[in-house]
This record gives structure tokens, sequence and C-alpha cells, in this order.
DNA sequence: TTTTATTTTTAGACAAGACTAAAAATAATT
DNA sequence: AATTATTTTTAGTCTTGTCTAAAAATAAAA
């Protein structure tokens, strides 16, 4: 049996990499609610692509009890994530993008078929193995370079002074808002007090005056531990 | 009435695409089968599509008169047209790809919605005129520089002498074919001998040995006079 | 100018991917 | 364990872009 490579709709690579976000490191469970959030759509119109899916070997489905992707999923999913890190890298450094304005043509990008054209890409920008916001780009094979100590923002506990590795959340109104209190990729935080009503947290960035973070965008602010006290 | 920009469809900017090409300079009435065997479809779904985009003013367009293109339907065509070429550019001179490997993806880049890249893509390559297979790229307001004494050498007389500066169909076997035949852009021809019977016409390419074109290769190349006697 | 051939359009069907509304599972409470 | 709430699935509909087969226009030939 050859390995015969059928060609996927974008929609069908939107949902392998939806479920491959969702599912996380930790390789989790799919609902199918989690999905529709994600994929901004109806309950029902997930359960009809994940039989497709299912269909396809692409996923692992059964009935009310969520998904996850096969082996063979994952792999398009990865490379979908590689080619949209590679193009955002791509913006930012050869067309001097800025990082908030990169994620909807990213989007458009990572399903360009051509092995060729992504891996030219690559090449031209010498092999990065970070994307603009910080996250890991997975390489030709499919491996991914997770950070070993990067831990939430939202997860830090207080006096601790941490840099800025990742923005996990692509949304525009959150890059243009850390791009407003002037939070970047290599910013120095301490963290100064944690609110446990809101979980909201108090911090001093790159030494300006102390503001208030909700948990919302906390928690999507990837960080390294730079000392502690 | 504002100028609202509601969001085409890829199939429609292929359309709009075909017959701006079928139409040519003339911008002579299309027919729904000469659409047809372009967009390798059939008339029926052609007549559809006609319907749709007349709808959206972008063709004009009566039954069994053919269709030709809108002011508003051209711009978009010549937009597509040089997006098409910029990114067949870029493909060319920073990726190093080949000229017959382009043609595919460019067809898939060509339909990336974002003024910015395109712009940016364009000053990358230092605003070129023309594209790899000798095609003037549309500048940014859509006009286009169409080359003055162009002409196909199959309309060229025997004894002249001429310089290849396009090459007019996409398609990868020809393109191989003419790599195949060391026959690319500047290339030198001397016309030979022209059969009538077949109008197929002996040249000779770059000083070499002497060789037949059928009239359907012929005619995709496009020359410019070097001297003639 | 009839007849024949060709081109184009209509009518009806289908697959993909989404939706709504209702039914069925599962999970949470009492 | 019985009831209520939530999640997920089914069933049926819609739009886009395609198809086939048959009908209607137009063009070519006799």
């Amino acid at each position: 049996m050859k390995n015969k490579k059928e060609i996927l709709s974008q929609a069908e690579e939107n949902y392998l990499k939806a479920i491959f976000h969702i599912s996380g490191q930790e390789k989790e469970k799919v609902s199918t609610n989690a999905l529709a959030e994600r994929m901004q759509t109806k309950a029902s119109s997930i359960t009809d692509m994940l039989k497709k899916l299912e269909e396809k070997k692409l996923v692992a489905y059964r009935k009310y009890k969520g998904c996850a992707l096969t082996a063979k999923g994952e792999k398009i999913a990865v490379h979908i994530i590689r080619k949209h890190r590679l193009w955002e890298t791509f913006l930012v450094n050869k067309l001097n993008f800025g990082w908030d304005e990169v994620h909807d043509v990213a989007e458009q990008l990572e399903h360009i078929r051509s092995l060729k054209l992504i891996d030219s890409i690559d090449e031209l920008l010498n092999y990065p193995k970070y994307d603009p916001h910080g996250d890991p780009i997975p390489d030709k094979e499919g491996n991914i370079n997770y950070q070993e100590y990067k831990i939430n923002l939202s997860d830090t506990a207080v006096k601790s002074i941490v840099e800025v590795v990742s923005v996990d959340e692509d949304s525009l109104s959150l890059l243009q808002y850390l791009d407003e209190i002037k939070l970047k990729l290599g910013s120095r935080i301490e963290v100064l007090k944690k609110v446990s009503f809101d979980e909201s947290v108090f911090v001093r960035i790159d030494n300006g005056n102390p503001l208030s973070l909700s948990k919302k965008v906390s928690s999507n602010i990837g960080v390294k531990f730079k000392s502690e006290k």
C-alpha cells in the first residue's frame, strides 16, 4: 500500500491545527465544544468534520468521547504550524511587518502547498528556531523544540523576575494591547502582586510604572526565569 | 454608496483572470466554450458562474453573446495577475526556483489577500517590470507596460533574427521542453524555414543545430527583432 | 431558406462545509 | 437513584461550484 497523499482542504487543515493546539503537549482529548469555540463554528459542524477526518484516519474519534490526532494527522498539523511560523518569521524579518500584523496573512500562507517553497523560506531565514512570538518552529522532520523552562506569566510567584519569551495567542487585539503597554519579546517583568479575587497580577515592565494585567492577558504570556528571591 | 469590498472566492478570481487572458489586449468578447476550455470545466458551469459574476457587476454578460470584464472586474483581474507575476519573480530571483517550477506555486500565492504583503514583495524585488517569462508586471495602480515590438515566433518571416522575450504559456510540459532544447529568455533565434503544411518552423537557437518547432510551440514564444534581411 | 451542426443555456443532482432545531448521551444535582 | 442541566449528535436545509442530460439559440451547409 503506497503512501498516497490525498490533498486536504483548507478547512480540514484548520481543524487538524486546532485539535493540535487545544490538546497541547499533554495530548489531551479534545471535546467537540472546545473545538467549536476555537473554530468559531457550531458543535454540529464539528461532528460532521470529525467523521470525515476519522474516515481519513487523521483523527481518532468516538462519539461523545472527544477526539485526538492520529500520528498521520499530527504530522500534517505540525507541518501546517511549521509553515505558519516560518511565514510569520519571514514577514517580520524580511518584509518588516510588525509582530501584530502577521497573523492573518500567515493564516493564509500556511496553506500553500509546496515543500520546496517552505524549505527555501526556511533556508532564506537561516533555519530559525523560534518565530516572532517566541513559539518554536518545527523542523523539516516535524520535531518541535519546546522551550524548557517556559511557563505562563500567570503561574509565576510574586517577586519573580522573568523575561518574556512568547505570546501564545495570536489575536490582533491582544498583540496591539501588548504593543501599547510596551510589553515585547525580551521584556523584563517584575511580578509585584497577585490579586486572588480576579487572578490579575501587578507587574513592572522594563522598569516602567507598575500596571495590572488580567488573568486573560497574563495566561497568554510565556516567560523564563531570570532570577528569583 | 461606499466602495464595499466584497471578498471573492478563489474560483471567482480564477474566472476573472481567465477572461482577461482570453480576451487579450483587443478586449474581445469571450465565448463560453473558450472559457470552459481554459478552466478545464464544462460549459454549463461557466454559464452558472457568469451569472454570478454578472450579478456582482464584474463581467458584462448577455445570453449566447459571450462575456467581457467590466472596469471593476478588470481591475481585480489585473491585480491577481500582478500578484502572480510578482510571486513568480520572487521565487526565481530570491529563492532560486527554475522558471519551469514556479507556475503552480504562483497559482496558489496569487490568491493571498494582503496589499501590504504584495507591495512589500514588489519593493523587495526592486519593482521589477517583467516576470521570469518576460511578461509585464502590472504596477500598483494596475498599469501594464506591454512590450512594444513583441510578436509571436510563429509570425516571423524566414531569415528573421530575433530575441526571445517571453513565453506565454505556463504549462510545465512546454517549459520543460524549452529547457531541453536550451531555448530561454534572451536566446537568439534564426528563422531558417517555414513549412506551410503544418505551420512548423525550422530555427537555429543560439547558433546551435537547426531544429523544428511545431506551430503550437512557436505561437507561445514571444520575440523581438534583432535585425532583418 | 430549410436543414443540420454547433454552441449555449436550463433543469436537476451532488459533495463540501456550514447552519438550525430537535433528539440522544453524558454529567451534575438534589 | 431520580431529576435537571449540559454536551454532543442526528436530521434536514442552504450555498458554492461542479456535473449530466436535455432543450433552446445561434451558426453553417445544403
